[in-house]
DNA sequence: ACTCCCTCTGAGCCTTTTCTGAGATCTCCG
DNA sequence: CGGAGATCTCAGAAAAGGCTCAGAGGGAGT
């Protein structure tokens, strides 16, 4: 599932296929990956065989019907947050709705900003404690405070390390003066070699390439 | 939280106290134990010592906002799902109350029945799989308070080295702080080190890697 | 009342991190 | 090439953070 690395992915399960279109380029520009079913049959197998993050199913499908469709992927112990759009929007229709086992029920028609917000609080529950700063290949998980390599190995640093390739992970491209570190990391600690100490003890654990000295002028955010 | 054995508990918090004892009523006749609070501060104070399925927050509240309230259950890493009641239905009011972390958000006036169903809808997600957690190749009997080895021996625990356990194991991938922990498994008791403590319990009857420090963040669930 | 277990506190010890400074090494430029 | 300044490497002291444990207090069951 969603791991911070890739985007998360969404099943869109529409058969008005413009509105489908409509919505997958919606959450393209959101960072969503989608696939798209535009009948239940095709949406069951795709839910059953894919790993998806969030699924939105539309209520009237053909072949097979949104709800039996949710209720098959129940069955078959899918427990995917379901989001389910629909025309019917009578109390009796939410209500059985959410009680086939949707997560939430959006009555269309409906405001492209609810959907992603309805999303997000969909999909928060797996995403949190998964921010991330690229690091080249590598990246830096900032609730933890390691470094996740490529293979997924995973480095863990001290405060002082973490917030000093933070710093340099913040603004990737920029030479950062030692000065300036001095003062942003070490609350301008009186020994003045702290920031060379501190690339010494980074580049000791992650290889000598993670900082690049720029002589003269201070460092800058290299490769893992 | 919810085990099964008890009533689902909610909180409610609502000040229109003739609303609230409507709501109180309804909830007692589906099966939920209620706790009520009137304000924002009252409200904070019972989420952040009790222990609940699932709390109902209305948006408009005296001394506490409601979603300055939400705000600050989730700094406290409180993931109890929340549903948000709200007289302002537009479009930007429940964009912002689900982004500031409510797991729904429902429009005054609106029908019991679909609060019951977004309720069960939300209260379906701690129920799953209530019988037991994962603890790497063992589980955590939450019936019974004890941890289930590879081969079916059993390890009883008292009930606060269980809480703590099942605390950690809720959300497995997360780092949590000394401070969380001691405010929402030991009620913030005055000594410091409680937590380390019940950590030496639990890593004296389940072995060193049950929780994994990481140094200067907190704990996190480790392997047994 | 007695026992047993659970809960909590706090003190002492151990580990990791942070910081300092001194010598070795490198880079730039005349 | 050679010197000045910049940078690197590293050992060890100080501080912060974490671990272990003994014992006091309290509640439940006998």
């Amino acid at each position: 599932m969603h791991d911070g690395a890739t985007k998360p992915r969404v099943l869109l399960v529409e058969d008005d296929r413009e509105l489908a279109g409509m919505l997958a380029e919606l959450l393209a520009d959101e960072g969503y990956e989608t696939d798209e079913a535009h009948d239940g049959q095709r949406g069951l197998h795709l839910g059953l065989t894919g790993q998806y993050d969030v699924m939105i199913i539309d209520r009237r499908l053909p072949v097979l019907d949104g709800l039996e469709l949710l209720a098959r992927l129940r069955a078959q112990a899918v427990t995917t947050r379901v989001l389910v759009l629909s025309a019917l929007g009578e109390l009796a229709d939410r209500v059985g709705g959410l009680d086939a086992g949707a997560d939430d029920y959006l009555v269309k028609p409906f405001e492209a900003e609810e959907l992603l917000a309805r999303l997000r609080a969909l999909g928060r529950r797996d995403m949190e404690g998964a921010e991330c700063l690229p690091l080249g290949a590598a990246a830096l998980d900032l609730q933890r405070h390691e470094v996740v390599l490529p293979r997924g190995e995973r480095i863990t640093l001290s405060g002082r390390e973490f917030e000093l390739l933070r710093t340099l992970a913040q603004r990737p491209k920029a030479i950062h003066p030692r000065a300036s570190l001095r003062t942003n990391v070490f609350a301008d600690s009186t020994g003045e070699s702290i920031v060379d100490t501190y690339v010494y003890y980074l580049r000791r654990k992650l290889g000598r390439d993670v900082v690049r000295t720029v002589h003269g002028l201070g460092y800058q955010l290299g490769a893992v």
